[in-house]
DNA sequence: ATGCCTCAGCTCCTGAGA
């Protein structure tokens, strides 16, 4: 079994570049996020003539999350229940018995903004919902664009952009309260290659110039790291024309 | 440098992203 996540940055735009995309690379599952549309605009024909089922959250100009699925996407769940929120920005469903959240954490902005705080609310609300979703579903996979780096590692300036956001303490803690519950970041359990990120900024050049950070990851539990075999970056999207500034994260298990 | 690029929208500028 193959899952994989991506940040498109408007499926609207990057729909062609998902779908050639799939063709090269079919995994069994894709989790979708930044869609910038709402659900009667998803391209549910497009995606089911490439043989996949998909599940929707969208929303109007900004987040919005999918699933994609060759086999049947079972008991899903939008959002963090319990959590209020008006962003669309998690969907959950269980695939031939592993249950896969997608998810596109808070930006943040800025240490110490509002949305700073939200980011903040947002990440123990999803602790705390994971925990017990661990329980009920210990082959459980939690992947998407996390917006967060877990180390110097992950970040192509470390002095530069200390402390800014995606690279604070405060951050890197609640990252790090997501592994204490017992789930694993793929992409470390194998050699990778060196500077592994997983976005660019669109600005100088950065994707030419390996200027990245790795904000996108694929945690799993216990029982999955035991069967899991393979997960990368497939940096090669970010050279299309009009690319997504994320690049998707391919995770493989021996099911 | 409150800059650089990209996307959506009450679209020819602004807000947000990261």
């Amino acid at each position: 079994m193959k899952l994989a996540t991506w940040n498109v940055n408007s499926l609207n735009v990057r729909l062609p570049q998902v779908l050639d995309w799939l063709a090269a690379n079919p995994v069994d599952v894709l989790a979708l996020q930044e869609l910038k549309l709402t659900d009667d605009k998803f391209p549910f024909q497009d995606f089911a003539a490439a043989g996949y089922l998909a599940e929707s959250f969208g929303q109007k100009t900004y987040n919005g999350v999918a699933l994609l699925s060759r086999a049947p996407l079972q008991a899903v769940v939008r959002n963090i229940p319990g959590f209020e929120d008006e962003m669309a920005r998690v969907i959950s469903a269980t695939v031939n018995g592993v249950r896969v959240i997608g998810a596109y954490f808070p930006n943040g902005q800025e240490p110490g903004s509002d949305k700073f705080a939200y980011k903040m609310r947002w990440l123990a609300a999803l602790r705390e919902w994971v925990r017990g979703e661990l329980v009920q579903h210990p082959r459980l996979v939690l992947m998407g664009d996390y917006n967060i780096t877990f180390d110097d590692l992950d970040v192509w300036d470390p002095v530069g952009l200390k402390e800014t956001i995606h690279c604070t303490t405060e951050e890197r803690t609640h990252l790090q309260a997501l592994i204490a519950l017992g789930l694993h970041d793929s992409v470390r359990l194998f050699p990778q290659p060196e500077r592994n990120y997983s976005w660019w900024d669109y600005r100088n050049m950065a994707f030419r110039r390996k200027q990245g950070l790795r904000i996108d990851h694929i945690l799993i539990s216990d029982a999955l790291k035991a069967v899991a075999t393979a997960c990368a970056v497939d940096p090669t999207p970010r050279k299309n024309e009009r690319p997504s500034d994320h690049a998707p994260v391919v995770l493989e298990l021996q099911l």
